[in-house]
DNA sequence: CGAAAAACATACTCATCGGTATGTTTCTGT
DNA sequence: ACAGAAACATACCGATGAGTATGTTTTTCG
């Protein structure tokens, strides 16, 4: 009769993490409040406050998971065998997939710490902020070391590495503002659209003369 | 005399208006008070309020005039002479500088009316949400159509026209998230940094073999 | 000048929401 | 079975902030 133990012990921290990034994602941070992530999940307040000490944490936490999946993804890309353009491809295809994939936590992380700056947070609350920047910003430079590289190599076009590597991710990370998932939606098509997304960027718009 | 009328008159709607813009695009819509806002002009409420009926109110003519930097920066690139890809290339620069230019309204265009989406708003102030709606969607429609045309005319590599417009623009709208503008900041340097961002979107960054 | 209107400032109201304190139920280990 | 802990629910507190009502000053205009 194990059968009668229905609720899946482990996985309640993570239902109220899914709710509170569903929430953060359609209403905002600041917009939403904790009696939403609660009645999403047909709850109350207890229950989050049990999980979290408070709504930062939350946030924090979504932040984090947001920013892990993005790093399982882009991790076995960047051993992809090849040259600069082969891995730089490889990266932003995993990315875009990744972002397309995980686009309620990816929107959560879009918004970002900056929405905690003006909060007084406590010292541990601003040391998980800050880890949070650092992996921001290690994720920026992975694109960036990988272009670097390409252009060494001479399978990408020199161009100013820092703004370059910007605007290609911000051309895939965009995408939390018009990518809303269809019931039809499967993996396979969410990589189809990640392709879409990925080859004006790598080929560039402008057909070679 | 008229020395005596220090004060501009019609310019205190323009700087509550950009007082609003700056506190929006720093703390975000829902984070920032009227009192804020206020504080910022060394004002206080009652004057806020005697200009603007409710801060959704504030939010979206700051929105209107934000679409309208970038339809007026648009507009001209618009007109320029010659095949899909000479059009599309002087489109993007002139989005790009105005993003830079303006990146303080754009910045709160960016969080877009969709922050109001659960407010029980006026049917005045529906109209006004779904007529900055269809003005985003009328600006995005201009790219799709030039691309389509740079297609058309061999210009352009074909891609699927819907999905790159919005990575372009997104390429270039995400530096609301990273470009701070600098004290030596002018005009000249924000367009060197557009044509930085241009370029791989119109060259790709992959180089031809 | 003088009266009306515009342009604010000040002082309130009231709803919302983060957080807490305190119950009540359910599980767990012995 | 039963103590204790875990997992919640309920009731409350205090601060914040949008909006308003009512002053007070300044400008405008006849």
């Amino acid at each position: 009769m194990t059968d009668t133990a229905r609720k899946p012990r482990r996985n309640r921290k993570a239902e109220i993490l899914d709710s509170a990034a569903q929430c953060f994602m359609e209403r905002g941070y600041h917009a939403t409040s904790i009696d939403d992530v609660a009645q999403r999940l047909g709850s109350t307040k207890g229950r989050v406050y049990h999980y979290y000490g408070s709504k930062t944490d939350l946030f924090f936490d979504v932040h984090r998971v947001g920013m892990q999946y993005l790093f399982d993804a882009l991790d076995p890309a960047l051993a992809t065998p090849g040259n600069g353009a082969t891995v730089l491809h490889a990266m932003l295809l995993a990315h875009a997939t990744a972002m397309l994939d995980h686009h309620t936590y990816e929107s959560v992380v879009a918004q970002g710490v900056q929405v905690h700056r003006f909060n007084a947070t406590t010292p541990d609350q601003r040391q998980t902020m800050q880890d949070l920047i650092d992996s921001r910003d290690r994720f920026e430079d992975h694109f960036k070391r990988r272009i670097q590289a390409g252009i060494d190599d001479g399978s990408l076009h020199p161009t100013d590495v820092s703004v370059t590597a910007k605007v290609l991710l911000g051309g895939l990370q965009w995408s939390i503002f018009w990518y809303r998932p269809r019931a039809s939606d499967t993996a396979e098509t969410r990589r189809r659209l990640a392709r879409k997304m990925v080859a004006p960027l790598m080929q560039g718009v402008h057909a070679a003369p």
